[in-house]
DNA sequence: TGCCATGATTGGTATATACCAATCTGACAT
DNA sequence: ATGTCAGATTGGTATATACCAATCATGGCA
């Protein structure tokens, strides 16, 4: 009659993140071999490479064939700091930057949701959307989903006047790192278009986004909805060839 | 001896992404079980997992407990900061990447294009649209604009089966370094929907471009419109590109 | 000293088996 | 008709075992 049933190779995982969130392990450092690993932890090699697998789609690790498995470099391009900060941003434009909280609850989240933010289904989230406006006029809609037990009474603090990430950094210790993101454009919901100001079916900008720790645990999962007539993203380009993660090969 | 070892179940993700691509296996189907799809290759259903974990990491299908595994929507994938090789990465995707050219003529510029293209007003341009299909089902309509001093007699080319700038790199020894993007949610106009088999007003993201050569000189200015609901943008952290990262500016 | 065969090490692939967990189906009771 | 529950179906997790492929370290040879 225990709580969730967590897989035993999510517990190896959530053990070496321990492990590099205390420094025993950095990044270049050589993880024990998997047949070692598999000893230590009492279970099978095919169980350790499972969580392995987890460990290096997050790009926590490296693995090469013959050599050994690698502590990768962090990820911390495009931090939180940088990528995050529409106010800021806005400001440095001269332009006034506005905010207004649309709702703030919590709830239990949605079984796509729990799963995404890795907590189980009926774990508690604070689930809220913000409404972002630019010289007084409506420009994005923010949905934010923060696990309960990460952050505690986090409804206690303002969000229109504070950065999200900024309260979990400074109240909860939390350091957001990367952000897995897309873009794609959609038509405006009557409820949407109402908030922004715009017309049903209008297009707009659909930003999903699962942000991670420095550790990887996911800590935020929400989308920004952008008026389409007002934003417009900068992407310039350079021809070297860029590795990510839609590249498709054989390796995972 | 033999040739290059092909794991089986990479033989048996090309298997499956033929039929895909064959329309055997359309969006939405249901496979087989694991345990049947292992009968029929005739291998354990351990490896037959391993071919699904590789379609579903690329996003090709979607597996739910209890219930099957189902062929996914087709959605392009790119990084905002690539835009080279639609062609290889479609296919690399396992479906079949088509080509239509839809007009292609020898032209005077807008005095608009002229200067951005940095030409003098009364120089000609070959300008030039081009639909682009997955499986068949048009995704976007590619524009282009190039300076004719530079690729003289560049409608001799057949580039409903070549890249621009491939042909512009073969044939004029121009090299494409660079580019200027950005991205916008825009609504499709009646002439743009009907290209791409969509309604008008229908959402669509709208990328603008301006190429330059190693030398700094423009060389293609044009557009790409993609069928909202059919392409996402991927703009995870993982890509380096914090100089020339994602910037939100408020539109005119 | 320098090179390179050779074996040990390490991750990659594959089989066979078993049971768990989520979902769906259909018979049955109301 | 409608709701409910038991069993079947289907993907998820885990063990034990074996061998392949890439890499690395060692030691002998020129």
């Amino acid at each position: 009659m225990s709580g969730p049933v967590i897989p035993v190779y999510m517990q190896i995982v959530d053990t070496m993140l321990e492990r590099i969130e205390q420094g025993e392990l950095t990044p270049g450092d050589r993880l024990a071999p998997e047949r070692a690993l598999a000893g230590d932890f009492g279970v099978n090699r095919r169980t350790i490479r499972q969580a392995l697998e987890v460990l290096e789609r997050r790009g926590l690790i490296e693995r090469r064939q013959g050599s050994g498995t690698f502590i990768s470099e962090p990820r911390m391009e495009r931090g939180a700091s940088e990528f995050f900060h529409f106010t800021e941003r806005i400001r440095q434009r001269g332009f006034a930057a506005g905010s207004e909280v649309l709702s703030l609850e919590r709830v239990v989240p949605s079984p796509f949701v729990a799963t995404e933010l890795e907590i189980s289904p009926d774990a508690e989230i604070y689930r809220f959307h913000r409404l972002r406006t630019i010289s007084s006029r409506p420009v994005l809609i923010e949905t934010f989903a923060l696990p309960a037990d990460l952050v505690p009474g986090f409804d206690a603090f303002d969000v229109t006047e504070r950065s999200v990430y900024e309260i979990m950094r400074t109240e909860y210790d939390i350091h957001v790192a990367y952000a897995r993101q897309s873009l794609e454009a959609v038509a405006l919901s009557q409820i949407e278009a109402q908030w922004l100001g715009a017309s049903p079916g209008a297009p707009a900008m659909l930003e999903r986004r699962l942000a991670f720790d420095e550790q990887g645990r996911p800590v935020d999962f929400g989308t920004d909805l952008y008026r389409g007539d007002r934003v417009r993203f900068v992407t310039d380009a350079a021809t070297v060839a860029v590795p990510t993660g839609t590249e498709v090969s054989a390796a995972p």
